[in-house]
Order: C-alpha cells, then sequence, then structure tokens
DNA sequence: CGTCCTCTTGACCTAATGGTCAAATTAATT
DNA sequence: AATTAATTTGACCATTAGGTCAAGAGGACG
C-alpha cells in the first residue's frame, strides 16, 4: 500500500535506477511496517525496534535506508495528502452535482475502508497539529479546497444543489467518512460485530444523507 | 474544566474530607496540566517533566499526587465519556424527533468548542484503540447508544421522522461535531482566520444538514 | 510551641530508545 | 576469481524519561 506513498525520485529522467532491487524492496517493507507502526501507536509511541522488526531488518540496518526516524515518518506523509484527496479532484463540475457529492463521499469512505492506517496516520499527524503537514496543508489542500467549493457554490447559485455552505459540506464528508476508520474500534464496538458489514450500512446511510440535504427542493 | 474529570471520592459519605485544601488545589492543577498536554501530545508525547511545568510543580511532587503517568492520564479519562454524553442522555423521546435530533448536534458542536482538549485527548485513546476505554464503551456506551437508537428508530417508524439508520445517524453526529476540535488546525487553515465564527456558520450548515435529512417528506 | 502529619524536593536509579560505527558479509561487475 | 560497491549487524553511546527515596520544609492542632 505505501507504494502509493513512496517518492520516486526518477519520474522523469530514468537516467539511473538510483534504487537497486533490494533498496526498493526494503524501503518498501520499511514504509509499510511503519505505517501499520504509525497508525497503531502514533509517531512517539512507535520505536524504530518495532517497525525494524516489523519490516524484518535489524535497527542499524533500517537506518541504511532511512536516515532517521522522522525521515521514516515524513516519507509516509509526503505522499499521504494527494493520495488523499484524488477523490475530490476527481470531482467533475460538468457533473450531476448531487451525483458528484455523493460519489465523492462514497469513495471516501471507501477509501477508509480500504485504508484505514493511512487514515488513522493523516489524523494524528492533524490531532497533534499538524507539524510536518501544515505547510501542504495551507497550499495545495486549501487550493483545492477554494476550487471546489466554488464548484459547488456555483451548482447551489445555479439551483442544481440545494444551498448551503460548501466549505462545511465538505468538511462533513471528511469527518462522516474518516470516522469509520479512525474511530474503528468504538464504531465496531458499537455494532454488532459482523465483519465490515457495517461499511454497506455507512454507505446507505451517508447516501440517503446527502441526497436528501442537497437535491434542491 | 477537568473539575468535571475529577471523580471525588466523597460524594454520598462526606464522613473524611480526605481532600486537604491544598490536594484539592494541586491535583486540580496537575489534571488541567496534563489534559493540555495530553490533547496537544498525546500520552507518549508527554512527559511527566512537562506536565509537572505546567502545573507548577516538581516530577516527584507530581509523582505525591498521583502514582504514575498512568494514573493521570487515567483520571483524565475517568469522567470524560459521561461528560461527553451528557448531550445524548438528554435526547427526551416525548420530545419532537427533528428538534431533538438538531439540539443534540448543537450541543455537541457547543462542546467541541468550548471543549476541544477534551474532544482530543477522547480522540487520541480512541484512535490507539482505546486501551482505557474499552469497558466503558463496550458497556455504558454502548448500552445508551442501543436505547436512543431504539428511541429514533421509533420515530421513525411513526413517520416523525425520515427513515434512516439510528446508530449510522449518532455516529455521522459524533463525527461531524468533533470534526470541529480534533482537526481544528486543518478546519483554521482552510477557512478565514476570523475567531470562531466558523462555529457559527458550521451550526448552521448542521442545523440545515439534519433538518433537511431527517424532515419527514 | 512542640509534635505529628502533610507536602516538597534534590539526588539518584534504571530502562528504553534514537542513533553511531567499524567490521563483516553479500551482491555486482569486470 | 578478483575487486569494488552495497548491505548487514553486533557492540556501543548518550539522552530521555518514568519512577524512587530519604531528608527537609511547612502547616495543623492540642
Amino acid at each position: 500500500m505505501p507504494e502509493d506513498l513512496m517518492r520516486d525520485e526518477d519520474s522523469a529522467e530514468p537516467k539511473k535506477p538510483r534504487q537497486t532491487r533490494i533498496q526498493r524492496k526494503n524501503r518498501q517493507a520499511i514504509l509499510e511496517a511503519a505505517l501499520d507502526a504509525f497508525a497503531e501507536a502514533g509517531f512517539r509511541g512507535t520505536t524504530l525496534d518495532r517497525i525494524a522488526e516489523k519490516a524484518g531488518l535489524s535497527k542499524p540496518n533500517l537506518l541504511y535506508y532511512f536516515a532517521s526516524k522522522e525521515a521514516v515518518h515524513g516519507a509516509l506523509l509526503d505522499g499521504l495528502l494527494d493520495l488523499w484527496l484524488a477523490p475530490l479532484r476527481a470531482m467533475d463540475a460538468d457533473g450531476e452535482p448531487v451525483e458528484e457529492i455523493v460519489t465523492y463521499a462514497l469513495k471516501k469512505l471507501e477509501m477508509a475502508r480500504v485504508m484505514p492506517r493511512e487514515s488513522r496516520l493523516f489524523a494524528g499527524e492533524i490531532l497533534h497539529g499538524a507539524p510536518h503537514m501544515m505547510p501542504e496543508i495551507e497550499g495545495p489542500l486549501r487550493a483545492l479546497v477554494d476550487e471546489k467549493a466554488a464548484v459547488i457554490a456555483d451548482w447551489m447559485a445555479q439551483g442544481r444543489l440545494a444551498p448551503t455552505d460548501p466549505r462545511h459540506l465538505i468538511f462533513s464528508i471528511w469527518a462522516t467518512t474518516q470516522h469509520y476508520a479512525d474511530f474503528d474500534v468504538q464504531v465496531r464496538a458499537l455494532l454488532q460485530p459482523k465483519r465490515d458489514e457495517h461499511f454497506t450500512q455507512a454507505a446507505q446511510f451517508l447516501e440517503t444523507l446527502y441526497r436528501r440535504a442537497l437535491t434542491p427542493a
């Protein structure tokens, strides 16, 4: 999974592979292990030994691939926002407004289901003040939100969507969908323990919620 | 604030004060400082020295009042769930359904505004698997949710509320409201930096959202 | 005002943890 | 096969952090 989170230095110029076979494999294993660990216990709660163990390496060997614990964390975070926002980017100004938004919410829910670790990693980062991600949030994220909020506002102005605050609408979609990843243990504890069935219910609920709230009178 | 989170041993039998004036003051200061610290940096990211410093005590002195870091954390968590669920408890089966739910959501939002630290403390706990709170979640919380879900289901059966999944409805209220506390830095980074004005907007948005989605056709 | 109990602290201990390093081992390359 | 470069690791180090302890300072009260 963290494949998506790894910056590939040489995407434009495949001059020198730079990454040997072994390197690629081990970096990969480290990021995978770290994602697991960080999502579970947070940055401070995760030890290098634990990551190394999960990755099947010795600690010094891990540090041969990443300069520090921070570096591992940073590598994970680097690609995360992009990955996370892909569905929002895909929201099409030329589509049918209600469908676009419902689709967005459902895609986001699906991501929460398939990538709960990424969601938790992100949640932890924001919860503790976004020390690493602030620039990306204030830059690209804000730009994207501004853009899409404008699209939604347009739809509303055209009467194709019941009027409400576009930004808070987006927040509510983030909140309701990520909730199923970030508060997973709580959700599971409060529902019957049928395997992931609740994601289907959640999808139905959210579709109903947003369809009712946004379909123009 | 953590006054509410402190277990008062002697509520029924005021036999022995047990708590001296100094004790009350210092325990209080410690919990207040710890709430700040834990909410900001999480359990593992918070040091006893930091708490002691914030509380204006020496570390050994802090440990005179609480046996361990765990104990401080536990003391904070102990009262938290009760405090957190008070608004849901207040939801009245005899009230007007839509109003009851909208009121609940708005109360919850208000709590997120007034007690963001408590919200973050809770979020961190759940995010990392609820190691301390699981019993309370599976016990009292689940019971309360079951009870209120039944009330909501009743309302829906009576046609006084548009039908949908009651539990997921509750989750959505938790998610959308707590989002403003837990993801505060993100919310602020994406909106104009007007002081807490966004809580008013959020209230309007949420009221609209739930009113539209729940008012029977 | 002396005694007992509460409170406070400086010094100290130990375990955990992030990180280093030189030496050894293994893969590439010629 | 030899040489070079990449990879791996055991031993080590320094710092941090949770927690202890014995002794001292402060308060309550007969």
